[in-house]
DNA sequence: CAGCATCCGTTGGGATACTG
DNA sequence: CAGTATCCCAACGGATGCTG
């Protein structure tokens, strides 16, 4: 076993682990959006945790921002090609969370709705 | 987009966003290992929080603890097939975070050597 | 050896209010 | 519209001490 493993694993991890991240990242793949566009697919999200979310997105190199001098303000995100990359790995786990959730009984109901909350409860199980 | 899709990603992101998690399924794949083996494959873990992982973990099904009734205690865990999944998507972040690494001019060095301190200065690079 | 109970510091998400 | 500046709270990792 070796570090290298675990901390590109870690680094990964870190990057995406985010409460809201993976729905931002989704919700960017192959468009650019604005702030408020985002925050109109995400419901749920306050707006002060999309804006650190977007902020740490940007740090981390998943995604541009773009800032246009206007009244009133306009600013819009888009995915950096490491973003994009992401797509591919956010997919494999979706692919590896619905067996598990399968596996729990808890199967997923069909929904066709924009991304709305999707946390809930979190069946704790024990 | 579907709130499915978001939801299976964020319950695999659950199970596997432990700060120790990656390290100890990694540490456990293929293998058998009683707790003082994976406790000595990551030395800078701490005993507390290691069991509290991997409580976690035998309770989201990806491994099975088995308690022999010795004295003194012996209790050996494995991977269950879910968590013989993992493998697969765990190289997968970890391919996606090397590449990341790389592009961010913090080459990883190589290192033989078993886990030890993989997290160390994460360079937030602001 | 493996585990439990407890306490503690840090962190991250969220709420609220204010700016250009 | 988009963003900053604070404050708050729950949760998690970690430290310590005790048990069979």
């Amino acid at each position: 076993m070796k570090v290298k493993q675990i901390r590109a694993i870690k680094a990964t991890l870190d990057i995406v682990c985010g409460k809201w991240k993976a729905a931002i990242l989704l919700v960017l793949v192959g468009k650019t959006l604005r702030f408020s566009e985002i925050k109109a697919s995400l419901p749920k999200i306050n707006h002060q945790t999309l804006i650190k979310q977007l902020k740490e997105l940007e740090r981390d190199g998943l995604l541009e921002r773009t800032s246009y001098d206007e009244a009133p303000p306009r600013v819009e995100y888009t995915l950096t090609e490491y973003g994009e990359d992401l797509e591919e790995l956010l997919t494999h786990m979706m692919s590896w969370g619905e067996k598990h959730l399968e596996l729990k009984k808890q199967p997923l109901e069909e929904d066709e709705v924009i991304i709305d909350n999707f946390e809930e409860e979190r069946v704790t199980s024990q």
